[in-house]
DNA sequence: ATATATTATCGTAATATTGCAATATTAAAT
DNA sequence: ATTTAATATTGCAATATTACGATAATATAT
């Protein structure tokens, strides 16, 4: 075996999990935190921003791009895409609502 | 290759996606929320509650308490423990703060 | 239409993660 | 001291992730 059992959990956890998986590298956290800063819209300046290899970067960017944080054109030359707001609030919800719950009496 | 090149990230992104690969499954989602959740401390009722063999579970229980939010007595019989509530309110500013800088002006 | 620049995909190697059976360790009770 | 109950560790198989070279696809400019 060794495969994730995902159908024994909720569907609240498993997406909660699956985002936090995306943010499970540092190159992510890395070019999320670039593209969310920069004014506009980003135009290839990411390889030599991150320092890792462009086949690299891409694969990356393809992780963020599943869980709906981008949005624009990906495509071609001078590719223009910036942070979907909208998933990024929620996202941000879904992490607040999860550490928000926690009871203070312990040992 | 095929190994995280985490030398060329800064501290801050390096620690954020480490505890972002905790909570990148599903099981410890449902451990953490389970735990956080009780009025005191916790003993022996995960296994049943998650649904997954001891082994895993204990492993589990392992890659939580390594970035430190876990506290109390682990091992032999009986174990108890609980949240470290101060570790957790500053994994949620960590998140917090990195979903807090986004610029609206985009494509 | 061709050349050029930019991003995507494929293939592959190295490493990490997930899960559990078997076994070991630990601590309390008898 | 033995037994018993609970957790940890070991070993291993299946799968997933990370990275990049080579190559393909895409789009703009000439």
């Amino acid at each position: 075996m060794g495969v994730s059992k995902t159908h024994i959990f909720s569907l609240q956890h498993n997406e909660l999990a699956q985002v936090a998986k995306v943010m499970a590298h540092p190159a992510r956290i890395a070019i999320l935190e670039y593209i969310s800063k920069q004014e506009g819209c980003i135009c290839n300046d990411l390889v030599d921003e991150i320092g890792l290899a462009q086949p690299t970067i891409s694969q990356h960017l393809n992780e963020i791009k599943k869980i709906g944080l981008l949005k624009g054109t990906y495509e071609g030359k001078n590719l223009c895409y910036c942070i979907n707001q909208e998933r990024w609030l929620e996202l941000q919800r879904a992490f607040q609502s999860f550490f928000s719950n926690i009871n203070l009496n312990c040992c």
